[in-house]
DNA sequence: AGTATGACATAGC
DNA sequence: AGCTATGCCATAC
């Protein structure tokens, strides 16, 4: 399993209406170091990969979030059901998806 | 093939 | 508590 294939498969199963950071994806493939593959990952991600739903610690999307924006991107989370916060950020609070195991009631 | 940078995060000062 | 420096893997030049 190669490393973009372990991020591409965990961001597939963030559920709707959960957002989970790249540090958060970075752990999950192996190294909390692998952040920034994560994003490069993002970049790289072919169509059909809920890539808005990998938000950064901040709990927002980054400047260069193609195609769409980041505008779309809070319309996107808005309609999988994810809550805002005035700030403009996702409410990790509320939404943080911590893993497979988080909503994974029988991933085998 | 090697250097530099990147959709980030953590640790140290 | 905010900024600087470093770490990681992959892509681009």
């Amino acid at each position: 399993m190669d490393t973009f294939a372990r991020i591409y498969a965990l961001t597939a199963q963030i559920p709707p209406g959960r957002v989970t950071t790249y540090g958060q994806l970075a752990r999950l493939a192996g190294n909390p170091r692998l952040s920034r593959i994560v994003g490069c990952a993002m970049h790289a991600a072919p169509a059909g990969l809920p890539c808005h739903r990998v938000v950064n610690r901040l709990g927002g999307l980054c400047d260069a979030f193609a195609p769409t924006g980041r505008d779309s991107h809070r319309l996107l989370l808005e309609q999988e059901g994810v809550p805002f916060r005035p700030d403009g950020r996702v409410d990790l609070a509320r939404c943080m998806w911590y893993g497979p195991e988080d909503s994974a009631p029988g991933q085998d």
